[in-house]
DNA sequence: TTCATGCCTCCCATGGTGGGAGGGTCAAGC
DNA sequence: GCTTGACCCTCCCACCATGGGAGGCATGAA
């Protein structure tokens, strides 16, 4: 975690700074004020500063990140890889290999989710083929759902 | 709903009468204890026949729905939906319709899923793909996190 | 000074699942 | 008849990510 001014500021001069409050910080960054303030509680990203109202302010360089995390949750990542990638992100030293392996895994892991949704998917699609559709009972779908499994 | 017999009975007497504790009605349907009672806590199962010691006791037919639900979780559905499934289940006048529509939204929800998660995966191998993956810090995947994005 | 807007904290809900504490019940073996 | 272990009971907590809302303070413009 970056280092943190812990002295509360004045709000005014805070924004002659160039710093946003929570709701500007949200809008730039495409994360929801609600889920800042929730980063934040969980340790994802460091305590913003505050102001002597005790307000939320971010720096440019704070709502970069948080751009960094809203990007990084669009393509799947859970907060812990977040949390691993931020870390190789400010680590000038960080080998790229880490980074690939940590990608490939997620995306491994997606994969693996997609394989479970198109055996759903197809299953359902088969069963609705089957199914006339119409006012009468009868539905393969529901005797599919009800069948007694006897193996096992 | 069906109806439900409140009053308590006696353990062995249950078990002689076919009924099944709440370990074997588990082991059976392939649903777990823990979720046997969370389905009856909201609702989706009626409340379980109770011995005099307050266990649950379940009927082959409880024990028979208990794995229609967990065949439908297996296929995605929501516990809402399962719901519905239920009543078109023990509806003997249905619409075949009826399912057919609920399973074809549910497949197309699951189709929609897919999509957003192959755009994921395709994204992710892309940009490691051009991600050297050696000791070097240069990495188009952290690049592509971190962009400003101007557009809007 | 008023008033709207935005910020603060704290609690609750979602969905589906599991873990565990603290206590009662049952059957088998001695 | 007593111990023991497996099973059952309820109640609370956790996950992950997100949002809703209540009750209260701060800010700035009219």
């Amino acid at each position: 975690m970056p280092r943190r001014q812990v002295t509360p500021v004045a709000l005014a001069d805070a924004r002659r700074e160039g710093f946003h409050e929570i709701g500007a910080a949200a809008a730039a960054s495409g994360v929801s004020v609600k889920m800042i303030r929730h980063y934040e509680k969980i340790g994802l990203i460091p305590p913003a500063t505050r102001t002597f109202a005790n307000y939320r302010v971010y720096s440019d360089a704070d709502v970069h990140s948080l751009r960094f995390i809203r990007r990084a949750r669009d393509l799947g990542f859970g907060i812990r890889q977040i949390d691993a990638l931020l870390a190789l992100w400010r680590d000038r030293d960080r080998a790229s290999a880490d980074v690939k392996r940590l990608a490939l895994g997620h995306a491994d892991e997606i994969e693996r989710r997609i394989g479970e949704l198109e055996a759903m998917r197809d299953t359902l699609r088969e069963l609705a083929e089957r199914c006339h559709g119409d006012a009468r009972p009868e539905c393969p779908i529901l005797s599919d759902l009800s069948r007694q499994r006897t193996t096992q």
